[in-house]
DNA sequence: AGGTTTAGTTAGGTAACCTAACTAAGTTTA
DNA sequence: TAAACTTAGTTAGGTTACCTAACTAAACCT
């Protein structure tokens, strides 16, 4: 790690940076876990949108994972394949499908979330309240720097 | 969300997702600024393992990356291909290489960062420090829990 | 020497991401 | 109301990241 001019200035970037990384590498470890689900990340994070987030569009699932409308498309059309979401016509608007999770994908989303927590439980039972406040606390601003513009 | 059937129990499974969650939501929003680097996000956090964790070997990095050999093989090629890196012969061992940063490889490190830190910096700055704090502690944990085995 | 292990690459497959170009439905406007 | 624009989503086509299996070549072991 560089050594810092200001305090104030190499830590920040020191921070952007610790938190680009912990963010791969968490990432990397929980794919290799997640894999058991038979589901990919992404089709994972997105039943999860769909699940948690109550029936949606296919453009405000694209919205909330951040991505292009193509890139969901195929996510979509697996999770459907596998029967853990489903597409109804929009009443309103002939173009629009509105997607809702099947009982099916709820269960597989809570045995995922279960297979997860079996990971993380140890180590995360095991930290200090602190601790676990501070990655709660992190999380949720992690969220919050990942909308923001441009 | 799911209603909480003991307070301990199911924020052990809300705070592994939420930190599945933000590490991808955050890592999507990164990498639309990296595009900028000209270089992928594995292509970067490799990129950085070799400038800061000094010369190491293409095992090493793989290692380092928590992702299998074959994988860091073309990654490796990449960086070479445009002279960001350099593999040298170990002396010690002819099966090996060992890589080093060059200074072109360098120099994007630092400009990554300098752009990566442009993005998060308004908003990291404007936290309040116990706010940043515990960004900081949740990286470090994040990195902790990701070499977790099994 | 012969057999095993280790460093790394090659081959081949799936999936995630993108932009550009498209279809079809909805909306606005002249 | 017909023409022009906009919006929802898909299709096409490309790059990259990941994996396992199979390989080459060097090193180690007995």
């Amino acid at each position: 790690m560089p050594r810092r001019a200001t305090a104030s200035r190499w830590s920040l970037e020191d921070l952007a940076d610790a938190l680009h990384s912990a963010s791969i590498h968490l990432l990397r470890r929980l794919r290799r876990e997640d894999v058991e689900t038979g589901l990919s990340p992404a089709r994972l994070s997105a039943l999860s949108v769909v699940v948690f987030g109550g029936p949606l569009r296919i453009s405000a699932l694209a919205r909330a994972e951040q991505v292009k409308t193509p890139t969901i498309t195929p996510i979509v059309a697996a999770l459907e394949r596998e029967g853990l979401i489903a597409r109804n016509p929009d009443a309103r608007d002939a173009r629009a499908q509105i997607l809702r999770a099947t009982p099916r994908g709820r269960k597989l989303m809570a045995e995922g979330r279960a297979r997860r927590v079996a990971l993380l439980a140890g180590a995360l039972r095991d930290l200090p309240a602190e601790d676990r406040a501070a990655l709660r606390r992190a999380a949720a601003l992690m969220h919050q720097l990942s909308r923001r513009e441009p």
